[in-house]
DNA sequence: CTTACGGCCTGGGTGC
DNA sequence: TGCACCCAGGCCGTAA
């Protein structure tokens, strides 16, 4: 299930040795999931890569039109579960359930495998960009702090539900939330707005090293997950709760337990990560927002009005 | 507008 | 052996 991590190894992978070579051929095999396979036979063949980028979820590949005349493009990839991308000699065997195959001018070929087809391939213009991208939240690793606090502080949805909603943080899917979240001992059904400055900043700093840590180690590789080079990330050896219902929690040793929250598995601790409204001394509620006076609702406010502002402004 | 929820996509794994 | 069923995660439509 590639996230945020897993899809910065595989930009980080293909980047280097992507750019600026050529597609020669493009073979397409079962495609309902790409929207308009037709337009990536017709337009890719002697496109040249200029550069790889992640955005969110979000793998792009940046084009440059084949006779150095028309329209940049822009390849979209969306991994959704099971999707791989990867850089291999145009030799090696292909795998089942390889649906677009690049080749390119080195002779090696980029292969497009999915078994649930559950992502995207999507042929973009600038303005198709614009339109896909634009909704989407901020980066985690690009946001500050106040910035982090300001887009959760305000709003009444489950802390979880927010964190996989990439029109609030672009990135975070289920895993990595779980893991945040233990990591930030939240409950994942803690209302935002009820868990206070001290809590949300707990949060961002989690969100940011679980991120941070799980790109060291190249990503989860919980099922199908390979990088650009097909190679396996090593990051579920350091999973605290996600796929541990029944294990002794790492700190307290407590049973990590699973629910569904937003519709999804959630695994966390329950020692650990406190229901809200449970204990009256942990919960932050209404008598530390009056702690904070009109000064911290001050803030979220102007805060508020800042990102709606900036939210139109992406690339 | 925000939030909650159900359904859809697909096929591997499980249990009978 | 075969079959029905559950489930994964992102996203979208709908309803409150």
């Amino acid at each position: 299930m590639p996230e945020l991590p897993e899809v910065e190894t595989v930009a980080r992978g293909l980047a280097a040795v992507l750019a600026g070579r050529r597609i020669t051929a493009v073979r397409l095999g079962i495609t309902d999931f790409m929207e308009d396979p037709e337009a990536l036979r017709r337009e890719l063949p002697g496109c040249r890569i200029e550069g790889v980028q992640r955005y969110g979820k979000y793998l792009l590949l940046h084009l440059a039109p084949a006779n150095g005349s028309g329209a940049c493009g822009c390849l979209l990839v969306h991994m959704g579960m099971t999707g791989q991308l990867v850089l291999e000699p145009a030799a090696a065997p292909l795998p089942p359930h390889t649906h677009a195959v690049f080749a390119l001018d080195n002779g090696c070929r980029l292969r497009y495998t999915d078994v649930r087809r559950f992502g995207r391939l999507f042929l973009a213009t600038a303005e198709d960009l614009e339109t896909k991208l634009a909704p989407l939240g901020a980066d985690p690793l690009e946001t500050s702090e106040a910035e982090f606090c300001v887009r959760l502080a305000c709003r009444r949805a489950m802390i979880k539900a927010l964190l996989l909603d990439q029109h609030t943080l672009r990135g975070l899917g289920n895993i990595y939330a779980d893991e945040s979240l233990w990591h930030a001992r939240i409950h994942p059904t803690s209302p935002a707005w009820r868990l206070g400055h001290k809590r949300l900043v707990r949060l961002y700093r989690a969100v940011r090293r679980v991120l941070r840590d799980a790109i060291r180690c190249r990503g989860s590789s919980i099922s199908d997950y390979r990088d650009a080079a097909g190679r396996m990330g090593s990051y579920q050896q350091r999973h605290r709760v996600y796929g541990r219902e029944g294990k002794p929690c790492f700190r307290c040793h407590a049973k990590i337990r699973r629910i569904l929250v937003a519709g999804r598995g959630s695994y966390y601790c329950p020692r650990c990560q406190r229901a809200p409204g449970i204990s009256s001394r942990s919960a932050p509620s209404v008598r530390f927002i009056a702690q904070q006076g009109g000064g911290y609702r001050a803030r979220l406010r102007t805060g508020c009005s800042l990102i709606s502002g900036a939210r139109s402004n992406h690339p």
